[in-house]
RNA sequence: GGGCGCGUAGCUCAGUUGGCUAGAGCACCUCGUUUACACCGAGGGGGUCGCCCGUUCGAGUCGGGCCGCGCCCACCA
C-alpha cells in the first residue's frame, strides 16, 4: 500500500523511535555506562557487535621476554616469554595468564613478572580460557587487545591501564603516578617517548626496534595471517576504547531471545541455526550510542552542575508531547534555552542512535504503534518479515528484540529468508570490486515482468547468480501468455452453462490440481514452486489442449463451442491470476481485455470450484478417471502424430490418413471420449485401435501431393 | 575450530513421505511454418544423479563415512 510509506529520519519514525527508548529507559532496559567499548578509530564512533566482520590481515608473532623475580625453578631461568602480534600494547599490558592446568607455568602462577621496556608489575594469573598450545602457553592481557582481553580483565578484576586514543594514536600516560608505576620510571618515560603520538601501527614498528635494542625480543618476528576484527565500512581494525555509551539490555534475555527463534516460522527453516548462533555468541549488551551527525538523535538532555560538570548519572527525558526531539536545539522541560552549556543549566546528549535501533522497530513504525491504537491492533503483530540472510544478526534480529522488550510477543509470525542475487561468476556483488548489475538496462531490454519472473525462480534461502538466459524464459512465457489470451478469448462463441465434453472437464480437474498445488506452495512461502507448477502445466495446455479443442472451438455449431468456450474462458481466467504475482504487467493486460477491475485485486483462484465444476455429470465410480486417462491419450496419440511428422519432413497440417492405436484394452476404451478432437488436431482420416501391451502408434501419411 | 547449505545433461535448476525407462528451460542439431504465437512450432542428441559403504525386493531420494564448493559463527595471544 503505496500510501503507507514513510522514512526513517521522517517524524514518524523518530518520534516511536525515541518514544521506545524512553520506555526502555524508565522500564531500566536501557543504560548508560562508561566501559570498554568497540571503536572504530577512523569513524571515531562506537560500533555494535553486529556490525564487525573478520578480514583475514597479514601480522607477525613477536616473542618477547617479560622479567620474574625469585622463580628459578621456572623453566628459562628468571625470565617468561610470551608472544604477541600486538606489542605495540606492552605498556598497556596488566596481568600475564596461564592455563591453571599448564605444567610449564605453575611455579609463575601467583607471583608478579615485569613488562620489557616499561618495567611494570603484572601478576601472574591463571585462568581456564587461555589456550596451552597457542604460543608458549602464556599470555599477556592488555587494556585492550582484543574481546577476550575485556572478559579477563573484567572476570579477574584487572585494572585499567589504557594507552590508545579514540583517534587510533597513543596517548601521553603519567609514568610514575598511581597505576602508572614502574621499577624504572625513567626508563619507561623514554621507551614510552617514542610511542606516544604514534598510530598503531607506527607504535608497533617502533616497540619491536627498541625491543630488538635492549634485547627482550626472542628471535627473529614470525610473519602470520590472522583474522582481524574490523567496521564493516571501516578502514583500519576496530580498537576497545573505553568510552561512556548507550546499551539495551541483550544478554539477560538470551534465553527468551531463543524461544522466541523458535516460535517464529522460518523459511526455510534452517535459517533458524543463523539466529541461534547470533545469539548464543552475544558477548554483552547492544550498544546503541552512535557518535556520527546523522541519525535519531537521543531524546536526552543532562544536568550541568553548579561546577559546569555533566551530571551523565540523571538524564533529563523528554516529554511525551516534545517528541520528537532534538536535544541540540530544543530544551528540556524546566530549562531555558540560555541555560544550555552554563553551569546550573543542561547539556543535550550529542550521539544520535545507531541505524537499527530505528529500523529494529519497523512493524511498530509501519502499524503506527502509540500513534494510531486502531491500526496497530489491527497489523501487530504482522504475519511475515521478508529479508535476506545476510542481515539476520542485525535487521531481524534487533526487530525480535524490540518486540520483545515493548510488546512481550513475536513482531511476525513469519520469516521468509531470501538469498542473494550473485553476480554471473556466483560472486557476491559489491561496489568494491566494481561487479555490480544493476538493473535497470534488464527492464528496458527484457522487460519487468521477465526481471522479476528471473527473481522468483530464486527459491527461499537460497542465492541466485544472475542470468539474462532465464530473463529470456519470463520473456517467452509473458508473450505466450499474451498469444494464448489472443487466441482463447478473440471471437469466443457464446459459452454453455456446464462442460459438457469430457476432455474440458479433464483439463479444468487438472487445472484444479496445479492451483491447488500452486495455492498451498505460496502457503508454504514456496512461490517458485507455486511459478514453476503453473508455468510448466501452462505450457503443456498451449502444446496440447488449446491444439486439441482447436476444431470445436471453431465449429459454427454453438452447441459443439459451448463447452470449449466455457473451458477456455475458465482456464484462461486461472492462468492469468495464477501468474499475476509474476507478470504483474502482462496479466493485468490480457485481464483488462475481458475482465473488470485488476487481476491484482481479483480473487486467487479457487482450487475446489474448478474440481466442482470439473466433476461429470454422472459420477459414476471411475468416471472423472477415465476422463483424464481421456486427455492423457489423446495428447500422446498427437504428439505421435507430430513425431511421425516431424521426422517424415512433413508440415503439420500434412493429411494422415490412418493412425493404429496399440494400447490396453483399458485405455483404448477411454480413447474415443477424445478421438475427435485427436482427428481435428492432427488431419487424420481415420484412427483404428488395436489391443498391446504397450503404447503405440503407427501413422501413414498421405502422399506429398496431397498436400 | 563449530554450525548450516549445496554438489543431478555444456549452463541454470526441478525431482515433497524410496517405485525413474532420471526431467524442464537455455545452448546445440534436424525439420517445418506464418488462420494465438518467428519474441514461433515439431522433433532429436546429450547424464555411471560428487565418491565409497550400508539399509531395502527396489536409493537421485534414507543412514554412515569421505571429497569439493559456498555461507554463517568463533577467542586478533
Amino acid at each position: 500500500d503505496w500510501s503507507m510509506t514513510y522514512t526513517t529520519i521522517g517524524k514518524l519514525a523518530q518520534r516511536i523511535s525515541q518514544r521506545s527508548f524512553l520506555g526502555l529507559l524508565e522500564r531500566d532496559a536501557a543504560y548508560q555506562l562508561e566501559a570498554p567499548t568497540l571503536w572504530d578509530v577512523d569513524f571515531q564512533t562506537a560500533v555494535a557487535q553486529a556490525e564487525l566482520e573478520d578480514r583475514d590481515r597479514p601480522g607477525a608473532m613477536h616473542r618477547v621476554r617479560f622479567g620474574v623475580n625469585g622463580t628459578p625453578t621456572h623453566p628459562g631461568d628468571g625470565q617468561a616469554l610470551i608472544e604477541t602480534t600486538r606489542p605495540e600494547l606492552i605498556p598497556a599490558c596488566v596481568a600475564l595468564l596461564a592455563h591453571p592446568d599448564d605444567p610449564r607455568h605453575r611455579e609463575l602462577v601467583g607471583s608478579e613478572a615485569r613488562t620489557p621496556l616499561f618495567g611494570t608489575r603484572v601478576p601472574v594469573l591463571a585462568h581456564p580460557l587461555v589456550e596451552q598450545d597457542k604460543g608458549t602457553g602464556l599470555v599477556m592481557v592488555c587494556t585492550f587487545g582484543d574481546l577476550t582481553d575485556v572478559t579477563w580483565w573484567r572476570e579477574l578484576s584487572l585494572p585499567v591501564r589504557s594507552v590508545l586514543g579514540p583517534d587510533g594514536r597513543l596517548v601521553a600516560v603519567p609514568w610514575g603516578s598511581p597505576g602508572w608505576e614502574s621499577e624504572s620510571v625513567e626508563r619507561a618515560r623514554a621507551s614510552y617517548g617514542e610511542l606516544e603520538g604514534r598510530t598503531v601501527n607506527q607504535a608497533r614498528k617502533r616497540i619491536v626496534e627498541l625491543l630488538s635494542e635492549s634485547g627482550e625480543l626472542i628471535g627473529e618476528p614470525q610473519p602470520v595471517t590472522r583474522a582481524v576484527k574490523f567496521f564493516e565500512k571501516g578502514e583500519r581494525p576496530v580498537e576497545i576504547v573505553t568510552s561512556r555509551q548507550w546499551f539495551i539490555r541483550t544478554i539477560e534475555h538470551r534465553e527468551q531471545l531463543l524461544a522466541r527463534g523458535r516460535e517464529l516460522k522460518w523459511h526455510p527453516p534452517y535459517m533458524r541455526a543463523r539466529l541461534e548462533d547470533w545469539v548464543k555468541g552475544l558477548t554483552g549488551d547492544w550498544c546503541v550510542s552512535r557518535q556520527r551527525f546523522f541519525g535519531v538523535p537521543f531524546p536526552l538532555w543532562y544536568p550541568i552542575d553548579e561546577a559546569g560538570k555533566i551530571v551523565y548519572e540523571r538524564p533529563l527525558a523528554a516529554l511525551e508531547s516534545q517528541l520528537p526531539v532534538d536535544p541540540s536545539t530544543d530544551v528540556p522541560d524546566g530549562y531555558e534555552p540560555s541555560q544550555r552549556g552554563q553551569p546550573g543549566g543542561f547539556a543535550g546528549d550529542p550521539d544520535v542512535m545507531d541505524t537499527w535501533a530505528t529500523s529494529s522497530l519497523t512493524p511498530q513504525i509501519a502499524g503506527q504503534a502509540g500513534e494510531d491504537a486502531e491500526l496497530f491492533a489491527k497489523v501487530f503483530p504482522m504475519d511475515v518479515r521478508p529479508q535476506a540472510h545476510d542481515i539476520i544478526r542485525t535487521w531481524l534480529f534487533s526487530t525480535i528484540l524490540r518486540s520483545h522488550l515493548d510488546e512481550g510477543e513475536l513482531p511476525w509470525s513469519n520469516a521468509a529468508i531470501s538469498g542473494w542475487v550473485l553476480d554471473p561468476d556466483r560472486k557476491k556483488m559489491s561496489k568494491s570490486k566494481g561487479n555490480v548489475v544493476t538493473p535497470m538496462h534488464l527492464l528496458e531490454e527484457y522487460g519487468a515482468d521477465a526481471v522479476r519472473y528471473w527473481a522468483a525462480n530464486g527459491r527461499p534461502g537460497t542465492d541466485t547468480a544472475f542470468d539474462a538466459q532465464q530473463m529470456k524464459v519470463g520473456r517467452r512465457l509473458a508473450v505466450k501468455l499474451l498469444n494464448a489470451s489472443k487466441f482463447a478469448l478473440a471471437d469466443l462463441p457464446p459459452q454453455g452453462q456446464a462442460l459438457t465434453h469430457p476432455l474440458d472437464r479433464a483439463l479444468i480437474a487438472r487445472l484444479s490440481k496445479v492451483a491447488a498445488e500452486a495455492t498451498s506452495s505460496f502457503e508454504d512461502y514456496d512461490y517458485a514452486r507455486a511459478l514453476e507448477r503453473a508455468e510448466s502445466f501452462f505450457w503443456w495446455y498451449c502444446d496440447f489442449y488449446l491444439e486439441l479443442v482447436k476444431g470445436r472451438r471453431y465449429d459454427p455449431d454453438p452447441d459443439v463451442s459451448a463447452s470449449v468456450s466455457l473451458a477456455l474462458r475458465v482456464s484462461m481466467s486461472v492462468f492469468q491470476r495464477l501468474f499475476a504475482p509474476f507478470l504483474p504487467f502482462v496479466c493485468e493486460e490480457v485481464w483488462s481485455w475481458w475482465q473488470e477491475g485488476s487481476v491484482h485485486r481479483a480473487p486467487w483462484p479457487d482450487a475446489d470450484e474448478l474440481a466442482a465444476m470439473a466433476s461429470p455429470p454422472s459420477p459414476a465410480a471411475g468416471v472423472l478417471e477415465r476422463e483424464q486417462t481421456a486427455l492423457e491419450l489423446a495428447a500422446d496419440v498427437l504428439r505421435e502424430v507430430r513425431k511421425a511428422k516431424s521426422q517424415a519432413r512433413r508440415p503439420m497440417r500434412a493429411p494422415v490418413t490412418r493412425v493404429l492405436v496399440r494400447d490396453t484394452a483399458a485405455r483404448l476404451a477411454v480413447l474415443g471420449l477424445g478421438a475427435g478432437d485427436v482427428r481435428d488436431a492432427g488431419s487424420i482420416e481415420r484412427i483404428e485401435t488395436e489391443e498391446a501391451e504397450e503404447f503405440s502408434v503407427e501413422v501413414e501419411l498421405a502422399a506429398e501431393a496431397a498436400e
